[in-house]
RNA sequence: GCGGGCGUGGCGGAAUUGGUAGACGCAAGGGACUUAAAAUCCCUUGGGCUUGUCCCGUGCGGGUUCGAGUCCCGCCGCCCGCACCA
């Protein structure tokens, strides 16, 4: 018996399907379109696990929207400047630019193992100045448009790194990429004005229906949109006004303290003259930020002796503090406590001996008899205590107390975002430089036009600290371009999620001369689909919807939302393994021999750990290229497919791939068994099918379920229903011609629905079929609804709601039919033995069930 | 602590959204073919016993219903995200 050779056979159909441009897309306003994008790859070196999933779910998805008719495009490219590329070059000796490079061409030949409908004519990296040169100007664009601003802001600095990042960079108090203790520092930045559109942003996040669930109350609780007061609290010693900013104004009657930031302006002029409040705030500032320093802190004040007055209460003095929980970043920098309805509040006045003042009563507690002890009350209630408010449930006092406050002059509503503006300037040399000149005659101009791109110099030296752009000794000095004077370039370049924000619009237009073409962003863009992993959720997701709204305000499109469908991938583990000494070990060097595992070299025992995520650490990785160089990408593909839905995290396991390599052969041996006796392609068929009709039905059922499975993404229930059919095929013998279509019928469905999952397979088995034309041109089948629906059906029937028995019926038997058939049945019979009969429960075509008592 | 998700055989997972629990696959066991192995094909496979179309069974305890993996209430466990946001 022959096998696939599938080292023959995938390049063939790669190199037919190039050949023939199937995937290469033009704008075509009489076909409907469809834009299929996953996230693009940063060129590390090699693909991994996690690309293979997910190219294969998007490389699914565009083949069979193509199949049904769309206009489909789906592109490919590289987010190819970053920090690896700087580290790799310090190790290695080897520059940025040709180690990306390099990258990316094995990566590429890598991913075009895999036979993805890629129109590669549109790839891109985005470290080549044909693409950064047109974010250059977006960037300028943006500054006109009032969207980018340079400050000097405390900033969050990587010490590994040497460099700035976004709050969305730091993770528990540490450097997403290095893992270091992120430190404050303050430094002139660039920001992007995400906060102009911080409503919008949140607002927009209930239109995206075809979004996870997950992700959208990510990005809400991310931009955290709160509605309160801000409220000023007069000070003792000649002082302007405390600003503090509060979502309870409905508890100023329990207000017992005030707190500053140690970062508060007032803060810092107050211990000017007092060394003691300076060494506080100093070691407020040692503590740091890391989880650990704020999971332990104690709740810790420095009484200023400061009085302030709440605007309610002016008679009552309340001390100041600067305390180290209060966050200069959030809201004002100050606050009020009210002790009785609030933790924090409560702890610290606790602490300090303060007042704690109740002033809203739960709703079966006596005003009486209420008081608080070691915890807060938090919840609804009815407000006590507090003269005009007094009887107010708390919703209403907030709007009665924010509307006295607007009344006096002493406050006014507030909506407060912990969402911050996008700091973006990075102390780096491998980016996109900001193209901004420093002037000390005209300060901040822009790079003039005609003068972009401002290009990266390739002669730097990366061995010593700091940024090579700063330390290079002439790049950065330049004439200032509306003076003339010596002046400087900024020698910043853009974080790296800048690139990632605007990719999936350039893919429409990837030549423009411009950064983005009218006509292609108009008729290519929303992204109809996305694919990528949930670590984007909110960075990568965020930063694009911005960047959507920021470019449609400056005319390069009219889109707010980016990406109209997003599904999340689930990553891909690897069991792992121990030797003796808890050292990690490969699969590869680990055996199984009967069940136990041990290592290869030595026979050492194995102790075999829980499935996690692949990581080089744990050893735990498999080379996607290895797979698809043994058993070929179809396979690879395949296994993906097969068990876990998409969404979900899963296990790689050698068993499951050599499970999808025997069905590949399954299916060769099948289809080549029966190409042999079939009716030609193209002659007619017989008029009656008689006993091949259950075989018709089936394939119908069959395609209008998985059809059904691909819309959903259940991809893994899709790889049943082929394996359904198959097995179906398996034992069917063709008795008469009639059988021999229904079998071909069979035959060539099953191959064109598992065409976008094994698309070599299926376009080769088409071949063998005796078509001409490629498999991947022909339309997506329709199931016949008239076979969807079977002449008789199975129903259930219960006594009591047990089981007892099944009876087969012409569908759509009366319910009397039902009732007279269930009750003939000798096990309901016995069932029910000497019982009465209480009633019977008929559902059509489903289920019969007898009530007895 | 807050928010979200999940709990079904040895394993990955199905279950028409309240109607025959365990589809499909993996693993395991048995058999056929073979001198043998590989490959392939066939059969068995939730647990139990009294082997009956019997009993039990979807994390645990209750409830609603003719009927619950699915809905409601209360627990337990795991995973993910956020975390001094006033």
């Amino acid at each position: 018996m022959s096998r696939y050779n599938v080292k023959e056979c995938e390049p063939k159909w790669q190199r037919a399907w190039d050949e023939a441009g199937c995937f290469s897309a033009a704008e075509d306003p009489s076909k409907p379109k469809y834009y299929v994008l996953e996230m693009f790859p940063y060129p590390s070196g090699r693909i991994h696990m996690g690309h293979v999933r997910n190219y294969t779910i998007g490389d699914v998805i565009a083949r069979y929207k193509r199949a049904q008719g769309f206009n489909v495009l789906h592109p490919m490219g590289w987010d190819a400047f970053g920090l690896p590329a700087e580290n790799a070059a310090m190790e290695k000796k080897v520059h940025p630019a040709k180690w990306t490079y390099e990258n990316i061409a094995v990566m590429r030949e890598q991913l075009k193992t895999m036979g993805l409908s890629i129109d590669w004519a549109r790839e891109f990296a985005t470290c080549s100045p044909d693409y950064y040169r047109h974010q250059q100007r977006m960037f300028l664009d943006f500054l006109e448009a009032g969207l980018v601003y340079r400050k000097e802001s405390w900033v969050n600095w990587d010490p590994v790194d040497q460099t700035v990042l976004a709050n969305e960079q730091v993770i528990d108090g540490r450097g997403w990429r290095s893992n270091a203790l992120v430190e404050k520092r303050r430094l002139a930045q660039w920001f992007f004005k995400i906060t102009a559109v911080s409503d919008d942003l949140l607002a927009a996040l209930e239109g995206l229906e075809r979004w996870p669930e997950k992700v959208r109350v990510m990005q809400e609780k991310w931009i955290g949109r709160s509605r309160g007061a801000r409220i000023d609290f007069k000070l003792s010693g000649g002082h302007d006004p405390l600003e503090v900013f509060t979502t309870r104004p409905d508890t100023l009657f329990g207000a017992s303290f005030c707190a500053l930031s140690p970062h508060h302006p007032l803060a810092a002029k107050l211990a000017a003259d007092n060394p003691e409040l300076a060494d506080f705030i100093a070691e407020c500032d040692r503590l740091g930020t890391s989880e650990e320093a704020i999971e332990t802190a104690e709740k810790k004040g420095f009484d200023t002796g400061l009085k302030a007055y709440n605007p309610f209460q002016p008679d009552i003095e309340l001390p100041v503090y600067v305390a180290n929980f209060v966050l200069m970043d959030y809201g004002t920098g100050a606050i009020f406590g009210s002790a009785g309805h609030d933790q924090r509040d409560l702890d610290f006045a606790r602490k300090y001996d303060l007042a704690v003042i109740p002033v809203v009563l739960p709703p079966d507690a006596d005003a009486d008899s209420f008081t608080i002890e070691d915890e807060a009350y938090l919840g609804p209630g009815t407000i006590f205590n507090s003269d005009f408010l007094d009887g107010l449930e708390v919703p209403a006092a907030i709007d009665g107390a924010i509307a006295r406050l607007e009344q006096d002059g002493s406050g006014r509503e507030e909506i407060n975002f912990r969402l911050r503006d996008w700091g973006v300037s990075r102390q780096r040399y491998w980016g996109c430089p900001i193209p901004v000149i420093h002037c000390d005659t005209c300060g901040t101009v822009p790079v003039p036009a005609e003068q972009l791109p401002v290009e990266l110099p390739d002669d730097i030296t990366l061995d010593q600290p700091g940024n090579p752009l700063a330390h290079h000794p002439s790049w950065k000095y330049v004439a200032c371009p509306k003076c003339g004077k010596p002046a400087e370039r900024d020698t910043d370049t853009m974080d790296t999620f800048v690139d990632s924000s605007w990719y999936f619009a350039r893919f429409c237009s990837p030549q423009a001369e411009t950064p983005l073409e009218r006509g292609a962003v108009d008729y290519w863009l929303p992204v109809d689909q996305y694919i990528g992993g949930i670590e984007h959720a909110v960075l990568h997701l965020l930063y694009s919807r911005f960047f959507t709204r920021a470019m449609s305000r400056c005319g390069y499109m009219a889109l707010d939302e980016p990406f109209d469908g997003l599904f999340t991938q689930g990553m891909i583990g690897h069991q792992t393994y121990q030797g003796p000494d808890g050292a990690w070990l490969s699969p590869a060097e680990v055996q199984r021999v009967d069940g136990e595992r041990f290592e290869t070299l030595d026979g050492q025992p194995v102790s075999t750990g829980r499935v996690e995520k692949m990581s080089k650490s744990k050893k735990n990785t498999i080379d996607p290229a290895a797979i698809i160089e043994t058993y070929g990408a179809d396979t690879a593909r395949w296994f993906m497919l097969s068990d876990s839905p998409p969404d979900r995290d899963m296990a790689w396991t050698d068993s499951g791939v050599e499970g999808a390599y025997h069905f590949v052969q399954r299916l060769w041996r099948q289809v080549l068994d029966a190409a042999d006796h079939l009716p030609a392609p193209g002659s007619t068929r017989p008029e009656a099918f008689g006993p091949a009709d259950a075989l018709r039905r089936l394939t119908h059922k069959t395609i209008a379920a998985y059809t059904n499975d691909l819309e959903q993404f259940r991809f893994n229930r899709g790889v049943a229903r082929i394996h359904e059919l198959s097995n179906a095929l398996s034992g069917f013998k063709a008795a008469d011609e009639a059988g021999r279509w229904a079998q071909r019928e069979a035959v060539e469905s099953l191959v064109r629905l598992m065409a976008p999952m094994m698309p070599h397979l299926a376009e080769e088995l088409w071949s063998r079929l005796g078509h001409e034309a490629l498999l991947v041109d022909q339309p997506w089948p329709k199931a016949d609804p008239v076979l969807l629906i079977d002449d008789s059906v199975t129903v259930a029937v219960q006594v009591g709601g047990k089981l007892r028995s099944t009876i087969e019926v012409p569908r759509d038997s009366e319910d009397e039919t039902l009732r007279e058939a269930a009750l003939a049945e000798p096990a309901v019979q016995r069932a029910i033995a000497d019982k009465a009969l209480r009633k019977v429960i008929v559902v059509k075509n489903r289920i019969v069930n007898i009530v007895v008592s």
